[in-house]
DNA sequence: CTGAACACGTGAGGC
DNA sequence: TGCCTCACGTGTTCA
């Protein structure tokens, strides 16, 4: 294996490499880039050129790659707490483990979430399956005030959707209330059934403002969370 | 080049690469695993046969490690929606965009966790700065109904901490309460400073229990948010 | 045909 | 010593 031997004291496996010297005189160091090219004093390149010119951009091509996808694993290294020191292979495994705890968790603070808030609106929005990315998952919620009537309009349009997979949620806080439908494991033909629901929420919230008939319409005033920083000095806040 | 010819037909630069067929009679290959063995019926091996089962061995080792990382890229890339088709380079830095944009849903959904339950607690728990893996930060939060005079006792601590990086906020629904600090940047120590914290929340949480003064004990019923899923018959539920 | 992306085997170096 | 991880240059394939 005598013809592999390293003659510059470089790192690796570097079979032909010349650390910026050209063995032929018809070859140059390209100067923006530390490629090869053709020695413009020349005007004929031989095949064994041709070879070597080729070789040596298709070795740099492939550190840029290289150090490229090194450069994201040192990203994810300095993002994840706890991998340095550690196997690329390490690294990779950790970083799985960070995701898909991050979704339970961000699964588990959204889902505490569903407070009614103090302002009327319907949203209808398509939402990745975390287990699944093949399948999506659309999440509807209309939030208002609480009306018995509204119930019955909502149980019509929880049993007109497909029976895929359908969770439904009520939660009231004080006269406010937020419904919330969230339908799983969809394939396709996401958007026309995101556009039905968003339809049907919107009339039921219509037919909610009719039924009201213009009664206590304005400055309602609604019962409000609070929530609001330290004064800097003093403690003597509005406030309280 | 002539020298780096491949004579079987595996893709990739297999120089001294034998399907199966070993060159040498004093070698054989393993049956469990695909890694060379010498030949019982020799006794001796020659240097040229000890460093072809190095080779041999060197070799397979690193596919594995190569399968290891690529399983774990794969396992990613499942984990990762829109990312078929992709660069392994675009892969990872498509991770890297997922796992911020996951610490800032759990940010911005946890922050909007800051509604005071209606049981008691006091919680101090060290948690990840997002931001930078070295430098941690502590989340110190106190649960109970609203008194005035927690508030002064509540500025004393968060006065007493160490300014590194203090956020204070208070949160008020109906009778209930909850106050949050956060510090951040701390670099070490961090649980000394945590078991101080918590044991102020449970002096000032405990001097309030003693100014209630046993008013009104037992049976609180505190008021609640209701959250329940549909009936899944009828729409009698008791709830409405 | 050029360039990009991948798997491969190999040398260096760390325990 | 032996085993492991990493970077390197190379062969191959695909757009």
């Amino acid at each position: 294996m005598d013809f592999f031997e390293n003659f510059d004291g470089v790192q690796g496996g570097n079979y032909l490499g010349f650390q910026g010297v050209v063995p032929s005189s018809s070859l140059i160091l390209n100067n923006e880039r530390g490629e090869l090219m053709m020695n413009p004093s020349r005007q004929k390149m031989g095949d064994a050129d041709k070879a070597l010119i080729a070789l040596r951009n298709h070795s740099n091509a492939e550190r840029r790659r290289r150090e490229r996808i090194n450069a994201h694993l040192a990203t994810l290294r300095t993002l994840t707490p706890g991998t340095t020191k550690m196997d690329k292979a390490g690294l990779l495994s950790e970083v799985i483990n960070q995701v898909k705890s991050l979704r339970e968790n961000v699964a588990e603070a959204t889902k505490g979430t569903v407070v009614p808030s103090d302002i009327d609106e319907v949203r209808v929005e398509e939402e990745e399956d975390p287990n699944d990315a093949a399948s999506t998952s659309i999440r509807a919620s209309l939030c208002c005030d609480f009306k018995h009537e509204l119930l019955s309009d909502l149980r019509e349009a929880v049993d007109a959707l497909p029976h895929n997979d359908v969770r439904a949620e009520i939660s009231t806080l004080g006269t406010r209330m937020v419904s919330v439908f969230v339908i799983t494991g969809l394939k396709s033909q996401v958007q026309p059934l995101v556009d039905s629901i968003r339809q049907t929420f919107r009339s039921i919230l219509d037919k909610f403002y009719a039924s009201e008939e213009f009664s206590s319409r304005s400055s309602s005033s609604k019962r409000r969370r609070v929530s609001s920083l330290f004064a800097s000095s003093g403690s003597s806040s509005g406030l309280f």
